[in-house]
DNA sequence: GAGGAAATGATTGACTTCGATCATATCCGG
DNA sequence: CCGGATATGATCGAAGTCAATCATTTCCTC
């Protein structure tokens, strides 16, 4: 019962989009969806797996629809300690009624979370980083502004000429922005796009934070 | 053991939100980190279940992460062969270099889906749709920008003066609207947001098609 | 077209998960 | 402060999952 190669590879697309729409789903419903036995799904997902495009969970498996934002969650979780604490400094900063600014880095995520836990009254808040979206999206008291731009790929951020032109148009009453952010891996020219959104910003920005 | 209420619902919200911050986590973990039994750990999932704040799976639970999202997907579902009809002919109208435009209905994420099944040739999308990133940010060939905004509440959308301001400096080949997206619980005050951002992009756009 | 390679489904046994039940300890309302 | 309510952890059997192995069929390369 072999099976043409670029059938193998048709299924196991079928079965990365399947979960890339549902998010996730158990073994028995794959293999009920795509019509092979328990053993060949496994071997499926195994592959799907070693190639990055899913994660496997006992039972099933997970959809790559948040692993544009896995490894930034990733890097998150290290120093939590102390960009917690920054955080705490930073969210006391905020008073009702401010528009605030978060940019790219971790830190602005301990911020976005420790807005999630605390009261938050009221406010504007401005940003390039769709991974903060999650996050203040729940938030029932807050007006959530995205500047626009093009996507950076696996990044989950927004930068380019839009970005700046996007940043140039707001009122801002407090930015905070990270010194060093995303320098691990990231690109010159990306690099440089994000000094000219950084400078843009300030630009626009009552009191600025690093 | 019985314990305080105020203390099961504070570990019930911490587990909730271990969950909106890593997406997936097994049981065995999720009782390792709060510092309880399999039992209770077990328990604390189905009431958190019940209350529609996570989602079960087999040996673990997924966060609410993806419920933004969710109400968007399974609304998607309905309807799919005739979406797709519509999404084949809309690709076939691309040629490689084009900027095309998508706006936030379902049909448009029929024709993302059917841009990451065909070979996408170089393209650059412009959109005001979050819901489409996660499709659209895998794309190798594509660059994508996405139009600034206020994050419309539960809908993964963004509108605003910021939006039509945005795309007034686009340039488009083909933008594909849909003619009645979103009417079925949308305000009336979104509702007119729609219609000038989709103004805003027929202005800019050589062909616009619905 | 022939032989090796590869994909599939079935089976097996070890391991895990799950819900139910039970005893116990702790809380909370009266 | 007392008694019922309730949260907890342990245990147990049923059901589910998984990796490995094996025979079989089909592909694909030479």
């Amino acid at each position: 019962m072999r099976v043409p190669k670029q059938v193998v590879e048709a299924r196991r697309s079928r079965l990365a989009e399947l979960l890339r729409e549902r998010g996730y789903l158990p073994i028995s419903e794959l293999c009920e969806e795509i019509g092979v036995s328990e053993a060949t799904a496994r071997r499926d997902l195994s592959s799907l797996e070693e190639e990055q495009r899913i994660t496997r969970t006992y039972g099933g498996a997970l959809g790559e629809f948040n692993s544009t934002f896995t490894s930034f969650r990733e890097r998150l979780r290290e120093g939590i300690e102390a960009k917690g604490a920054i955080a705490r400094a930073a969210v006391s900063l905020i008073k009702p009624g401010m528009r605030l600014y978060l940019d790219a880095g971790t830190t602005a995520f301990a911020i976005a979370q420790e807005l999630h836990r605390d009261l938050p009254e009221k406010i504007t808040i401005i940003t390039n980083n769709l991974a903060l979206l999650e996050t203040l999206g729940s938030l029932p008291s807050a007006k959530t502004i995205l500047l626009g731009g093009q996507l950076l790929e696996r990044q989950s951020v927004l930068l380019g000429n839009e970005a700046v032109k996007a940043a140039a148009t707001q009122e801002i009453d407090i930015a905070f922005l990270s010194a060093q952010g995303m320098t691990e891996r990231g690109l010159w020219n990306s690099q440089r796009d994000i000094i000219r959104l950084q400078r843009a910003v300030m630009k626009r920005a009552r009191n600025s934070c690093f």
